[in-house]
DNA sequence: ATGAAAGCGCTAACAG
DNA sequence: CTGTTAGCGCTTTCAT
């Protein structure tokens, strides 16, 4: 059998309160009890069960992350910084995977409602998100990169995708493009929306007419990159330039333009999304939009630890776009 | 206040008791009752505290994967295996990060054994992990990708590392080169160590004396690996070839090696670890040798979730390694 | 088939 | 300063 703080009690000849207060310093316990009860838990290796704690003072600490997806850097990148911030201030982490199932983020929402976790931090699979309405309000709940206005008292943590969409744009139009493709990842949640925004806006203020034939979508992943590129390039052939908007699909993209025979930036220029390193070495070196997704991650934490210290009014925090310039685009 | 059992129980006309039967499918009650309290349940969303039910089952369904860093793919790769099993089987999963930090990891194992989970799979950093036998006899855990035999009681899932080692260098080998430097990323593990043996015996099979000075520490980051390769490269001039052990090194070995001037592979021919899909399109693209991570992943969780079952022996698991050849070290 | 009640291990009034 | 005790919300015997 395990023992428990009664066992330590009995052994320490003290009460089960005495023993408490020494583990939390609650209360001031005199010298010759306290050091008797300290070594009583150090000769059994004693650990005081959290479930026990959890129950009697309904908090856990703990938190939980839930992403859309889990095999781009972006995401990956969200998750390291949460982790860190949340080990930092003494949380643990819980990491949910709803693989851009809807059902299955609702269902997750509701067995974290449960009291398993102290808040939740959600980077949800689509826009359809006012069924947190139900919960935000007896639940910490902080939003990342993904979110919808729709949603109440749940701060968000993202980037400024408007601007992501809209620089790129612009600097592809300023290498002379005026046919510029676009490959995004999912339909229907605000970080493709608002990108796609930025996009219209940059074709807009250069006269250029906006055609929805060039958008495809490539589900995020490298053989869905590689064949929306295909399916794009055979159907509009005009296009001479190409704004990606996943680290993985531009990797598909790539190996696909270089099956085709077409050289980059040359006959096709490019520009993806999301920073991993290897865009450094890639042939050729790869220009990218970036949002900082660590930061995005720590900030999001220290969201939801004041949300759930109980502290009124948390803003929304939009963190800028950078682009870092390699030659994909055409520069150099 | 949020709603409990009791509230159910009271607002039904029935007991406790009964609401948790139907709640829990324990017992058969008669259908008026039973409809009546999922009525209830419905119309005020409940859920049951988890917390409550987690103190009075002695188990939680949640388990814990603690690993040594979080930057890599191959260790994403583990996660995502372990998280999707994980969720399959009904688990929730707690996610650590010890950040390579010994002390860090003990703390946490030590607060994980406090019944805040029913199981660990735990990749150690490093291979002093004699004290998880203090664990082992009360609390499921099992060591992934590194481990130490001294360890009883816990089954592993790991890689053919040796195999990774003596591949690596024997294709090397037979592409002409005697003396072949290697980056590892970790000292003290038994990654590192298998992939080492290997090294040693395809050289003495070859008829290579072996030189401690060929290898060179590259901490698993881009930096370390570029700095590890200049430093290797500076001492030791007749160095033609390279056997990089993780894929973040590669990445700065790459990069500092154009710096350099050096083409890859004519000057210094390269196989890496680690097979991220960025790898097809680097210049050149990158040989690499490989080891299952997701497929490592989803058997731990297998082996933990049997060793939680109370199943009496599970064995230990090797996965095989195997290499994807592109033109680093010098093919085609 | 249903209900009463004990108790999981802990914290935190409250009393002394 | 220390001990007694009442629960936290649930599951699960044991009666009925």
């Amino acid at each position: 059998m395990k023992v428990t703080m009664k066992d330590i009690a009995k052994e320490a000849g003290v009460s089960v309160a005495t023993v408490s207060h020494v583990i939390n310093g609650t209360k001031n316990i005199t010298e010759p009890k306290r050091s008797k009860v300290l070594e009583i838990i150090e000769k059994y290796h004693y650990v005081p069960n959290s479930t026990a704690k959890n129950l009697r003072t309904q908090s856990t600490k703990t938190a939980a992350m839930v992403v859309s997806s889990f095999t781009d850097s972006f995401v990956n990148g969200m998750i390291y910084g949460v982790e860190q911030k949340a080990r930092e201030m003494g949380y643990s982490l819980l990491l949910v995977n709803t693989n851009e199932d809807e059902k299955y983020e609702k269902k997750t929402i509701n067995l974290l409602y449960s009291k398993m976790v102290d808040g939740i931090i959600l980077s949800p699979t689509s826009n359809d998100i006012g069924y947190l309405n139900d919960f935000t309000e007896s639940m910490p709940i902080v939003l990342v990169n993904r979110y919808n206005p729709v949603v109440k008292n749940a701060p968000r943590v993202t980037g400024d995708n408007f601007r992501v969409g809209y620089d790129a744009t612009t600097h592809l139009i300023q290498h002379g493009h005026r046919n510029i493709g676009v490959i995004y990842a999912v339909p229907n949640v605000s970080t493709t929306e608002g990108r796609l925004n930025g996009y219209r806006r940059a074709l807009k203020e250069n006269g250029i007419p906006y055609d929805e034939d060039h958008l495809e979508l490539g589900y995020a992943t490298v053989e869905g990159g590689a064949k929306a590129a295909e399916t794009l390039l055979k159907k509009e052939k005009d296009i001479t330039a190409l704004f990606i908007q996943n680290d993985l699909m531009t990797i598909g993209v790539i190996s696909k333009l270089k099956e085709l025979g077409l050289e980059v930036p040359e006959d096709i220029a490019l520009i993806g999304f999301g920073d991993s390193p290897s865009a450094a070495i890639t042939a050729p070196p790869i220009t990218n939009m970036v949002l900082p997704p660590e930061e995005i991650g720590t900030k999001a934490f220290e969201s939801l630890s004041k949300l759930i210290d109980g502290e009124a009014h948390v803003e929304n925090i939009e963190l800028p776009a950078s682009m870092v310039v390699r030659k994909s685009c055409g520069c150099e």
